[in-house]
DNA sequence: CATAAAAATACAATCGATTGTATTTTTATT
DNA sequence: AATAAAAATACAATCGATTGTATTTTTATG
């Protein structure tokens, strides 16, 4: 009945021999005849043994945990990474404890040293948009517990990554525009300090330059990218002397309120302006008109760096590593950029 | 500079004393002088020493950890609880372990396995569409690990909860599309086996009565509330030989694809149908037009919950606990109920 | 059959914190 | 100053699994 406290000492008295060897059995040791081996898992399954990580733990001196931290969970992007994460780690033996910087770099701080009080084998972060000082990871390299940063990274030497190549879907959204009719595009931009923005960015300038059009200054809108952002920009980019035909919002949240403003102003999307956005949150494909975006997979995202820093964990410390994977984000072509055509559903 | 490896064995070492003394001057017992107490206190401080949980739950055979089971954690509402849950777990010393059941009875029995193998303290849980059957709970029940139901839950003795009102936000939500000119009111429900759905139905029920209109079972269309149920429910509604003025749909996903489909098919909401939702996912607020719906903190129902948990933790097994706790959910009057009116901004 | 080599298993310490019991130290009282 | 009572601290076992070393058993070989 009380099964979940059934121990290998009970296992082992129960079967006259010493528990050392039905940890060793349990453990699939060589040390272990088969038969004997047979006897200790019929028996452990018998009696709904459960071994007890607690202890487990303690002797190996690790956790089996991993520390997530993200800006919020509640972005579509990061729940769907999160989901990722999660399975990924079940799947490999590995509980998550989740952290939210709330774009915080205060937060994002003390959410590394809730990790580290819980003992965490590794981390996974994608950092805030305060983050311009990376002191923070020094707790971390210094007790050598591996991270791997996911979408949002940071530049520092020694780290490993999963990301999504910004500058090409930069490139793609921006071209997208160019041969949807665009001439003259602004950019919504995140905090130029974090590769992503900047990235998405030079992706921006890049494609302008290939197709011979002038990149402007004054068409680059530098925020954080919230819903009054987006508002924002629209009033700023409207009062500019000079007509604008398109946008590339670097995240769909602007990009939605930017929609929504220009309707405001009597302005109509596509036709006068055509917006891409970035991330497919939900929302995108429901609004209308449906919004043109980069597709990020976060599950996949997820996955893939969960993987990696799992592997980190168990090849130890021998080498520091430095790998960069690289997820493929495409760009889904909905209404909000089919200048010239009406949008239809 | 390894102060991650300082152990109260180190500590006593130090200050020659032993070890269960700095035990117990770091659990401030009464057993120690206070003297003694700085002496401690001041020399852990500057070995900069961490409690080592795995060997203090091992002693103490607890985890000091949470499991939550939800559906979804991508749904705006469950990303909203599970940051409220996380958010006082950690405030309240736990960790919290996150499944999704994906709306699946066999992965929420595969879930509670999980948890059950964690040892977690306590589990909270959202049931999924397809529970029926509470065998999976008994698990729980006989290992004595308290369990709180949030938001879905269901019927059996013993069990505690956080909801909110469905009856009554149902009866608002009704209530509100009468007051508004609608007469004949369709009801979008999920399945009615599960409590929030039958509570929702009820209250729209006693709304149709007070207002002396009868309640027709052609109206009445459960589904699992997906997207395409959305569709298919105004696809058949349509086909009734008599005309609907409302829908009252239990959630926003349903109530949104619904609106697009009625679009579609030339009908205008909320001219000829006013729509009412359920959820207040963020969408709703955006969509045009933008959506009546049912505001469930999402936030405070997760806080609550795990608050309610904690203590039934807290207080041991002393007694089965069978607490319900109600948040309040308020309507959120938005354009698509707007008969009569057209919608603006 | 004897004996060395190999295989299987048992013993015992360990991970770090906790706690009942034993011992030492302090305080109070005469 | 002697002694009992009270307070402070030390000792040692424990939680359950793991693992290096020691011991026993089995197998192989002459």
């Amino acid at each position: 009945m009380d099964s979940d406290k059934i121990t290998i000492h009970d296992i082992a008295k129960l079967l006259n021999i010493d528990s050392s060897t039905v940890s060793r059995a349990l453990n699939n040791s060589p040390r272990v005849t088969e038969k004997t081996k047979n006897r200790i898992i019929a028996k452990a399954n018998e009696l709904g043994y459960q071994r007890n990580h607690l202890a487990s733990n303690l002797r190996l001196n690790k956790t089996n945990t991993l520390g997530v931290i993200v800006p919020r969970i509640s972005r579509h992007f990061f729940s769907s990474a999160i989901a990722g994460i999660e399975e990924t780690a079940y799947k490999l033996g590995f509980n998550v404890i989740i952290c939210q910087s709330l774009e915080l770099l205060e937060r994002e701080q003390s959410n590394i040293n809730t990790l580290l009080a819980n003992r965490v084998d590794g981390v996974l972060v994608s950092i805030s948009m305060e983050t311009e000082n990376y002191d923070h990871f020094e707790g971390l390299k210094q007790r050598k517990i591996p991270f791997v940063f996911f979408d949002r990274h940071c530049n520092i030497p020694e780290t490993s990554s999963v990301l999504i190549d910004d500058f090409k879907a930069g490139f793609d959204a921006t071209e997208h525009l160019i041969i949807k009719g665009c001439q003259s595009i602004a950019h919504f931009s995140g905090p130029l300090h974090l590769e992503i923005y900047k990235n998405r960015f030079e992706g921006y300038k890049a494609a302008l330059s290939k197709h011979n059009l002038d990149f402007n200054d004054a068409l680059l809108f530098s925020s954080r990218l919230m819903e009054q952002d987006g508002i924002d920009n629209v009033n700023k980019m409207l009062a500019l002397s000079f007509r604008v035909d398109g946008i590339f919002s670097a995240n769909d949240v602007a990009a939605i309120s930017a929609m929504q403003q220009l309707k405001r102003e009597g302005i109509t999307v596509p036709k006068d302006i055509a917006v891409v956005g970035f991330s497919n949150e939900t929302i995108s494909a429901i609004i209308e008109p449906s919004l043109t975006t980069i597709n990020q997979p976060g599950f996949d995202i997820g996955r893939s760096a969960t993987e990696l820093l799992v592997s980190q964990i168990k090849n130890g410390t021998k080498h520091t590593t430095n790998e960069h994977i690289i997820i493929h984000a495409n760009l889904i072509e909905r209404n909000s950029s089919q200048k010239g055509k009406q949008p239809k559903d």
